[in-house]
DNA sequence: GATTTGCGTTGCTAATTGCTACCTATCGTG
DNA sequence: CACGATAGGTAGCAATTAGCAACGCAAATC
């Protein structure tokens, strides 16, 4: 052991700060999951959320501004709005579930009722996990940073210390 | 369409806002971050990051009071304070990872140069996911919310209207 | 034309964050 | 044992952000 760890001065290249600076914000992922449910209108995430409407409109701007919703002004009625999530937030579902399962996992008197299933076959999905590329489940010792260089080589057993990240100092 | 969507009137009995009420705060998924990159220390998370010192305190005491990290004195060196991810922190990973491909994929300028790899084989993971129970993968689309006494049931096409939730409002 | 609806903005107060300086216990060293 | 260095905090204060209630205003509806 004593590999190398992500380097951790750049700390700040990595896309985990990227996607805070937005999804970070308090409210942003509740009204992305509003969104998720079919929610389109101002006043239709006032009231499901509770949030105050000044800060609702600020956050539907961010998330606009940075391209997770659309906003589009109707034709037949225009003093209504849409917000619309975009291909971007639609992609920020795995995200938004991994972290709404752990919740259910550990969370107090959550009833799950409603479960999100496979439209398909009417089972409920699996639990949001870490997949080797073929498929396998991983677990957070089966994890390493590698340079790009060394992607797929064989393990360099030895080598110089210091030589490649790790993540099994989670012990 | 026009079936049921989730009850968004008990939008405060779900996961989500219990996953947020602590990793919703700010620094909390960086401190995270730093956690599963083997950082176990005060003054190393508080150089890594570039965070202030009550605030990395407050997080801190926090996370720990959240069961995610356990603070556990050091013996030999008793000036030390050990700060680790607990099982439940450990479970955060999907989520981190999700939120963090996303900011990749999304994101400008960021390096990806550390590239998370399956320890195994050397190969980077797979893109976190959302998979049905038999591991195909599954959009937006091929989901739908359903009431646990309907799971697994043949899809009711017809039915009563508003009888069964739906993410297909994504249009 | 008056009223309601939808989507905001404005002003003010409370809470959270961030900086810098200080504090306390422990450790290694001469 | 006195000494400074190290580790992990607190305390005080300024700046930013969240929250509440009231107001504005254009488009629709009666």
């Amino acid at each position: 052991m004593g590999k190398l760890r992500e380097p951790l001065n750049d700390m700040q290249n990595c896309g985990l700060p990227a996607a805070l600076e937005v999804m970070g914000e308090r409210w942003s992922f509740m009204i992305l999951r509003a969104g998720f449910n079919g929610l389109h209108h101002f006043e239709e995430y006032l009231g499901a959320l509770g949030i105050a409407r000044n800060i609702l409109s600020n956050r539907l701007a961010r998330l606009v501004e940075h391209g997770i919703m659309k906003r589009e002004a109707l034709p037949e009625d225009r003093r209504k709005i849409e917000y619309r999530l975009t291909a971007k937030g639609l992609d920020l579902l795995p995200a938004m579930l991994a972290l709404r399962q752990w919740g259910e996992k550990y969370g107090e008197g959550i009833p799950s009722n409603p479960v999100l299933c496979d439209e398909r076959d009417g089972q409920p999905i699996a639990l949001i996990g870490i997949h080797a590329h073929d498929g396998r489940v991983l677990g957070p010792m089966d994890l390493e940073w590698r340079d790009v260089a060394d992607v797929g080589k064989a393990v360099v057993e030895d080598g110089d210390e210091e030589v490649r990240p790790q993540l099994s100092a989670l012990r």
